[in-house]
DNA sequence: TTGAATTGCGCAATAG
DNA sequence: CCTATTGCGCAATTCA
């Protein structure tokens, strides 16, 4: 449901620093000129209670000299840099696991067919010798009753697994 | 897929990158996801609001409104939901996919090990055949007392695919 | 303690 | 106009 909207204050940024994309030349016909800053957004319930107000009437300065930094910037940017490696990796091992599948794929059915293969010549090799047991038993057996002998098709198929 | 626009240095050149946003730190340190939507929030934003905000530098009010518009303020928040949505689904899907690479790599198993055992099942009927003729062409007589000698080339695997 | 790697999150641009 | 995706930066955490 709610949620419990945000608050942004305004925050006292102006930053002359930073700022500044260098070229966006290259393939921007366009200008998407909007600056693409994101600044500041929701605020921190600060912990201070009391019930007041929460006017930032101070205690920033601390924070703005942090972000003016040189310091802090060198940060940010390694992380940022940190950031995009990471993401980039988790994109490429998701791709590399997808197309492990695919190859497992393929692998699976190539299997599949060579098992089938094999249980034909299985199959095949089976029925021969059945026949040449039956061959044999005809043959080799003198005279007697081998009336009703039926070369019953004999069904070569006793799989288990 | 094509986003021209997007100025995105990758080379470390000057720290101008730009963006300054500051994002707020969760005060919360172990709520994760879920609630953090529930925490105390001081937080203005008001629509109907016209006044003005404190803005140390005045300078951006009509920009300012923007934000503090209802209207914005709700667009962001469909946004912010679609995409956890979106990402919520990406990480599944990525996670799925693992998973398929697990299936697949299991039944490649068990389809090896029938693949073995088939073959070997072929070899040995084909090992029983060969012995089989063997003992037909170069015998007439009883399976008894085989002079003892196998000419035979005994190939005891003969493996095509 | 430090720095890189991850992770959750919101913003904005854009694809659908 | 709305949702879905995607690249990005920030900050908090987790790892080494």
């Amino acid at each position: 449901m709610s949620r419990p909207s945000q608050a942004k204050l305004t925050t006292p940024n102006q930053p002359g620093v930073s700022v500044i994309q260098s070229q966006v030349a290259a393939a921007a016909p366009s200008a998407t000129a909007a600056s693409l800053q994101q600044v500041p957004q929701l605020i921190p319930a600060h912990p201070a209670a009391g019930g007041g107000k929460a006017a930032p009437p101070s205690k920033m300065k601390k924070q703005q000299a942090d972000k003016d930094s040189e310091e802090y910037r060198q940060r940010r940017e390694r992380n940022n840099l940190a950031v995009k490696k990471s993401r980039m990796r988790s994109k490429q091992k998701a791709m590399d696991t997808q197309q492990r599948v695919n190859e497992l794929k393929e692998e699976n059915e190539r299997l599949e067919a060579k098992i089938k293969l094999l249980s034909k010549e299985l199959s095949v090799l089976k029925d021969l010798f059945l026949e040449h047991a039956h061959n044999l038993a005809d043959n080799v057996q003198p005279p007697a009753a081998a009336a009703g002998a039926s070369p019953g098709p004999n069904t070569t198929s006793a799989n288990g697994q």
